[in-house]
DNA sequence: TACAATTTGTGCGTATGTATA
DNA sequence: ATATACATACGCACAAATTGT
């Protein structure tokens, strides 16, 4: 038989670490700025420096903070160039790695798709903002993406700013104070559509890849649901495992 | 002007951390088997337990080794199910994971082709043995799979044993003491050929999803170059970023 | 340039708790 | 109950990196 299971006992280490992530996810202290040393840290939970180091570093170990020898700890800030990465997985068939170039199609607030809806966990009267882009990699129309987020979440961003800026989870940072953690992606092989043909310059019929993604923030609530339709010809979707 | 990368400094449980996956990669504790507790590889290296505690820490983050508290440690399987799961992607549409069956079409020693020879780092003369398989999933035909190893590597390859287990990496690990512990991925969107529609059952020119790995051993030697084309309206493939 | 202050990284030692055999 | 092994927690000393004086 089976115990119902109850965390008996947890280490200090995490008790350490689970409250220091509630204050950064409450704001304290924004991404990008230092968080207190460790030996002040120690002092205000009464607890040893060596303790308070496990639990930083499991943070660090999580991406939620970075630690700077002689400088500080910082908390992550998931728009820099290794973070960006993180959640951009084409590489060129050379391996070269860079990031694509955006170009708005359609923008508007609306109710939300049952697959938006399910993916956002939203209720299915509530409204999304929906945005239709197709982005290029050197200088050739690679990706056509539609993305939702909640309206309510992310109010106004049918309208401002404009124009959009390419990276977006950037900007979820920094204008809503939604920062995207993590993500899980689904991976399709699909057959092109007109939509497809028109915007990417692919045959109706070809074969794409479809990216399927939804983007999460520290406590893994679901911020953003986004279908790329990838052309593979002179691209490819990289894992390292 | 940049300095030529010496590394003029290595930390010294980095250094033990080195000396004891090589003991581990040479055979000396083989996977599953337990190495000696902490207190006697401290006494060994002359450190403290504490830098010797930083080195396996390190080494079980990187799937090399598996601690268990009261017991031991042990040399990481690769081959337990949740490490399986590690290189095995697709999950149905409702997220079930199963592992396929396999039924093996050809099994031959042959000359690399280039793109073999180059993903296995080989010489273009080099032999190697190649598999054919298809795999099924739900008693669907769901994977058509071309797989190749170095001959030399794994000498026999073509001819014992029959039949061929289900999960190779457990008998690369086993019989030949290869362990495949990470792996790089490539994946496109195709069209199904005539191949395909034999053995998946797919319409010829449908999309499919292929997906070539390159398996590697700890110490990033390429072991295996394996190509699987898959059918996506049963299966997608998953990640988590 | 030199130096000091601060902060994280490394290394050591010890004591105690928890899981296993 | 005992012995062993890993996990947690504490404390200290020094190294390395950064910043400001």
């Amino acid at each position: 038989m089976n115990q119902a299971v109850i965390p008996k006992y947890q280490p200090l280490y995490q008790q350490i670490k689970e409250a220091l992530l509630s204050r950064v996810m409450a704001g304290e202290w924004p991404p990008g700025t230092f968080i207190p040393s460790e030996s002040s840290l120690a002092e205000q939970y009464s607890v040893s420096v060596g303790t308070l180091r496990k639990a930083l570093d499991a943070l660090a170990n999580d991406n939620v903070v970075i630690r700077y020898q002689g400088k500080g700890t910082a908390v992550a800030t998931h728009d820099s160039d290794r973070s960006l990465f993180q959640f951009f997985h084409l590489i060129g068939l050379d391996g070269s790695r860079c990031l694509p170039i955006s170009r708005v199609l359609t923008r508007e607030r609306r109710a939300a798709t049952r697959e938006e809806a399910s993916a956002l966990e939203l209720e299915q009267e509530e409204e999304v903002v929906h945005i239709r882009r197709i982005r290029e990699l050197d200088n050739r129309p690679a990706l056509l993406e539609d993305l939702a987020v909640s309206a309510t979440r992310f109010a106004g961003l049918e309208q401002e700013p404009t124009p959009l800026p390419n990276t977006l989870y950037h900007l979820y940072q920094h204008r809503f104070s939604h920062s995207v953690a993590h993500a899980e992606e689904r991976l399709f092989a699909v057959a092109a559509d007109a939509d497809d043909n028109k915007y990417l310059g692919v045959e109706i019929g070809s074969p794409l890849l479809e990216i399927r993604r939804i983007a999460k923030d520290l406590k893994d609530t679901p911020l953003e649901y986004r279908v790329s339709r990838c052309e593979t010809e002179h691209h490819c979707y990289f894992n390292k495992l």
